[in-house]
DNA sequence: CGTTGAAAGTGGTATATGCCACTAAATCAA
DNA sequence: TTGATTTAGTGGCATATACCACTTTCAACG
């Protein structure tokens, strides 16, 4: 097959989603500059936030995230005093997570920058075919992959 | 507003990409594992390979990533032999990337794993909705958000 | 009770990405 | 030609994520 024919990344659903990830990275990231969060912090926070002092595999699940990138991702979240964890009193191997006063106050802040990036975003896609997106998005997050077992 | 009604991550136009894309990950790399390639490598040699000895910059303008993330990204493959660089000899400036010939190789291993992977997506979610999926994509990564000036 | 196995996190290591400051090279002006 | 500007990359630093090997706790069982 000559290159001219080639099929772009376009084919590839995961180079799809890697690059539109990607481009409203950027984006988001650049409204909610001025609160000093990065957006993936925000959402974090948020997550924590609506979340019943979650334990950390709680929070991992809910955002289809490896337990100890999680660990990973709070760390500066922790020291600059955003959020601290506590061990749950009746089973110490769980660690509880709750926003500080500080990380409402800041969470306050950066959900209202989300709200213009929001926005900005449903100006530009349009609200319906945003909404089905996140709905599809949704769906593929809650899949199972798993090969039928080949017996 | 009570936390039972608050509205999950699901609003989040961003926040469900980035959880999409984590759960495709985990699965497109697991299933290109053998390769020993991750499946965004995978995506960046092919992207090499369908150029024609692309100019870095080129690379992450097709990619909508960053120049020196790519930059970075680039360093395991060309350790690895994968790739090799060569200034451009009408601008030296200009740095230009091709594939060695393991990294053909590899590469081909590489797409043989992808098929299976994008065939298992494809089956689960459906032929005609991932294709959807992958257009309004592509459309996202070619958008403009750019506020308009406040003039 | 102990032993044993599962569950929850931690830390290390590696890749993925982005921003910023800086350098080198090419272009544009005066 | 020379000085200012723009273009293309690099390197450093920080966050985002994943996997793996460990450690600590629980829970279950004999």
């Amino acid at each position: 097959m000559p290159k001219d024919t080639l099929p772009g990344l376009t084919a590839c659903n995961y180079a799809m989603l890697r690059r539109a990830t990607r481009k409203l990275g950027q984006f988001y990231d650049d409204v909610q500059a001025p609160s000093g969060l990065k957006a993936t912090q925000q959402g974090l926070l948020y997550q924590i936030h609506i979340g019943n002092e979650p334990a950390m595999g709680a929070i991992a699940a809910a955002l289809v995230m490896d337990l100890s990138a999680l660990g990973h991702t709070l760390k500066p979240l922790i020291r600059d005093g955003y959020v601290e964890t506590f061990a749950d009193p009746d089973d110490r191997r769980i660690k509880r997570v709750r926003l500080t006063r500080q990380g409402r106050i800041k969470l306050d802040e950066a959900m209202k920058l989300w709200q213009l990036a929001q926005q900005r975003f449903e100006d530009v896609v349009g609200k319906e075919k945003a909404e089905r997106l996140r709905a599809v998005l949704d769906d593929i997050s809650a899949l199972d992959f798993d090969l039928p077992p080949a017996t």
